[in-house]
RNA sequence: UCCGGUGUAGCGCAGUGGUAGCGCAGGUGACUGUUAAUCACUUGGUCGUAGGUUCGAAUCCUACCACCGGAGCCA
C-alpha cells in the first residue's frame, strides 16, 4: 500500500486530488452499476463510490464484507450528499484481508454478546467516542495538576496490607508472602506530599468487592491528589476546580462525540463553580425536612403519571408493530418496545421502592452513612455536583482528622455528581497528630506495626494536609451520560468477567 | 452473600401443553446516488443442562449452570 496514505479526517483539504486511504470496511451498499463503501480509519469515516465501469474494483467492492481491511485510491470530491462532506471516487481498491463473518452488525446486540466481543465492539462509533472522551479527561486531569505545580507520583500496585479492611482486596502471592493489589495510593502519597508539597497519583486500583451494579468495576482508574498545608476548604476548592475543568474541556472538544452518544450537553453546561456545599448534618436535616418530603412525594406522583404515559405509549407502539409491514420497521419498533418495556419495568420497580426510600429519608438517623438512596435524593435537589462534608467519625476511615469544632465528625468531603451518577470524589483532611492517630488505630483494633512508616510522617515534621480520590470511570460515565460503567474503560474487569 | 429477572438459529426476539417461528445478518438474483437502500428467492435449531409430571413439554415441576439488574460496600 502507498506510503503517502491520507487520514480520512484530512480528506477535505485534498479536494480534486487523487489520494490513498487505508482502513476498514464499515458498511456497504451495492446497486447494479454502483457500489458505496463506507470506510473508517479511526480518524473518520468516508463514503467511497465505485462505478461498474471500474471493472476490477467494482467486482471486489461487491464481494468484501464488514471490517475487511482495505486500501482505497481515489479522487476526493466535496459533495453535499456525503456524510463527512467529502467522498472518494474510487480508482483502485486493494484488499488486505477480506472478512466474511464479522460478528457485530450495525444493529442492536445484547450485553453479554457485546461484552464477550469487547475487542471488536471497540470499533463501533459509540465506543470510539467514549474512548476519545476518556482520553481527553485523562489529559485534562494531568494538565490541571501540572498547571498547579503538582508532581505526579506513581505509588506501588503491590501493597503489603490493607488501608481500610483486607476483605475487599485481591490477594497476590509474593514469593510465598500474601500481599494485595492496591486499592489506593493515598498512604504513600502522604509520604510524597511531605517531600514535594503537592503531589498526585493516577493509576489503576483494585477492589475485590462482590458488587454487581452499573457503578462498579473490580479494576478502575483513580486520580488522587495529596496536598501539604491544606485544610478541608482547600480540598473542596481543588475538587470543584478539577471537576469544572474536566467538564469544560470535554464540552470544548467533544460536541460531536457527545451528540453521537445522545448526551444532552445542557446539564454539563450548568457545571460551573460554586457548587453547593452542605455538611452531613445539614444533609440529614434536608433529608428529614417536610419540604424535602413534599418534593419527593410530588416527584413520586409525577413519575407515576410518567409510568402511565409510558405504558400508554407502549400499547401504542405494540399496535404500530402489528400494523408494520417492512421488516426493518418491525425491528426498529420491536427494539423501541423492548427499551420501553425495560424502562417501564425499571420505573415500576423504582416506584414500588420509592415510598420506602421517602420514609427512610424522613426518619434518617444522624450517624448512619449516606447510602445510594440518600445520595440520589440529595443530588435530585440540585443541578450541579454537591459537596457533602463532615461525616460522622464512625462511618469513615481511621486516618481522617476529626473536626476540632465538633469531634463527632471528621473533616472529609464527598462529591456527588448530578443526574443520579452518585459519588465521584471522596477525600479528607488527614489526622496529622501522632497521638491522635495512634489512639484512633487502637480504637479500631489495628496492629500499628505495618504502619510504623506511616506514623513516622507524624513524627518528623508533621503538617496539616489532605487529599481526595476521583474515580475516572464514574466521571466518564457521568460526562458521557452512560447507563453503565462497563463502557467507560477499554476492557472492563467486572465480578465474574475477565474475558477478553 | 441476599433479592428479582432472563436463557429459543450467528445476532435481536415471538411462541405458556398438540408439526420450531419472525426480523436482521449470511447466500443467490435484480437495480447507477445509496444513507439501517429496496425487491424476490434461500441456508441455518440438542429450545441453557440434568431429572421429573404427561399420550405428548420450548411451554408445567425440581435441581443445577450462565448472564443481567438491584441491595450491602464503595470511586
Amino acid at each position: 500500500m502507498n506510503e503517502d496514505a491520507v487520514l480520512i479526517r484530512d480528506l477535505k483539504a485534498h479536494d480534486g486530488r487523487e489520494v490513498s486511504i487505508r482502513g476498514w470496511l464499515h458498511g456497504r451498499r451495492t446497486s447494479g452499476k454502483i457500489a458505496f463503501l463506507l470506510v473508517r480509519d479511526g480518524t473518520g469515516t468516508v463514503q467511497c463510490v465505485v462505478e461498474a465501469a471500474n471493472g476490477d474494483a467494482f467486482r471486489v467492492a461487491s464481494e468484501i464484507g464488514h471490517e475487511s481491511s482495505i486500501g482505497v485510491r481515489g479522487t476526493v470530491r466535496l459533495d453535499e450528499r456525503a456524510h463527512g462532506g467529502a467522498e472518494l471516487s474510487v480508482t483502485g481498491l486493494e484488499v488486505v484481508q477480506n472478512v466474511a463473518d464479522y460478528p457485530i452488525a450495525r444493529k442492536e446486540h445484547g450485553v453479554d454478546f457485546l461484552m464477550t466481543h469487547r475487542h471488536l465492539w471497540l470499533r463501533s462509533p459509540r465506543q470510539c467516542a467514549i474512548l476519545r472522551i476518556r482520553d481527553t479527561l485523562i489529559r485534562s486531569i494531568q494538565a490541571f495538576f501540572a498547571e498547579r505545580g503538582f508532581v505526579r507520583i506513581d505509588t506501588p500496585i503491590l501493597s503489603p496490607g490493607a488501608a481500610e479492611g483486607a476483605s475487599t482486596l485481591f490477594p497476590v502471592d509474593y514469593f510465598g508472602e500474601k500481599v494485595f493489589l492496591a486499592q489506593t495510593g493515598q498512604l504513600y502519597l502522604e509520604a510524597a506530599a511531605m517531600a514535594l508539597g503537592r503531589v498526585y497519583c493516577f493509576g489503576p486500583t483494585f477492589r475485590a468487592e462482590k458488587s454487581k451494579t452499573r457503578r462498579h468495576l473490580t479494576e478502575f482508574w483513580m486520580v488522587e491528589p495529596e496536598v501539604a498545608w491544606a485544610g478541608l476548604p482547600d480540598l473542596m476548592d481543588l475538587a470543584e476546580g478539577l471537576i469544572c475543568r474536566l467538564v469544560a474541556d470535554v464540552l470544548a472538544g467533544h460536541r460531536a462525540d457527545l451528540a453521537l452518544l445522545d448526551r444532552d450537553p445542557a446539564p454539563l453546561e450548568r457545571i460551573v463553580a460554586p457548587f453547593p456545599r452542605i455538611t452531613y448534618t445539614e444533609a440529614v436535616e434536608q433529608l428529614r425536612s417536610p419540604e424535602t418530603h413534599e418534593r419527593l412525594q410530588a416527584g413520586l406522583e409525577a413519575d407515576r403519571q410518567r409510568l402511565a404515559a409510558d405504558q400508554a405509549r407502549l400499547a401504542d407502539l405494540e399496535a404500530q408493530l402489528a400494523a408494520a409491514k417492512k421488516g426493518w420497521q418491525q425491528e426498529k419498533l420491536g427494539r423501541e418496545i423492548a427499551a420501553l418495556r425495560e424502562a417501564v419495568r425499571e420505573l415500576g420497580q423504582d416506584l414500588e421502592n420509592r415510598p420506602a426510600h421517602i420514609e427512610g429519608a424522613r426518619t434518617f438517623a444522624w450517624g448512619n452513612d449516606l447510602g445510594g438512596d440518600e445520595e440520589t435524593i440529595l443530588t435530585r435537589l440540585h443541578d450541579r455536583p454537591i459537596l457533602v462534608s463532615r461525616y460522622p467519625r464512625g462511618v469513615k476511615a481511621f486516618y481522617m482528622k476529626p473536626d476540632p469544632a465538633d469531634p463527632r465528625v471528621v473533616l472529609n468531603v464527598d462529591v456527588l455528581a448530578p443526574e443520579g451518577y452518585g459519588e465521584i470524589v471522596g477525600g479528607s483532611q488527614r489526622e496529622d497528630s501522632l497521638e491522635a492517630l495512634q489512639e484512633r488505630m487502637r480504637a479500631e483494633g489495628m496492629d500499628p506495626a505495618p504502619y510504623e512508616w506511616y506514623l513516622d510522617l507524624r513524627r518528623h515534621g508533621t503538617v496539616p494536609h489532605g487529599g481526595f480520590g476521583l474515580g475516572l470511570e464514574r466521571t466518564v460515565a457521568w460526562v458521557c451520560g452512560l447507563r453503565h460503567i462497563r463502557e467507560t474503560i477499554p476492557f472492563p474487569r467486572l465480578m465474574g468477567r475477565i474475558y477478553p
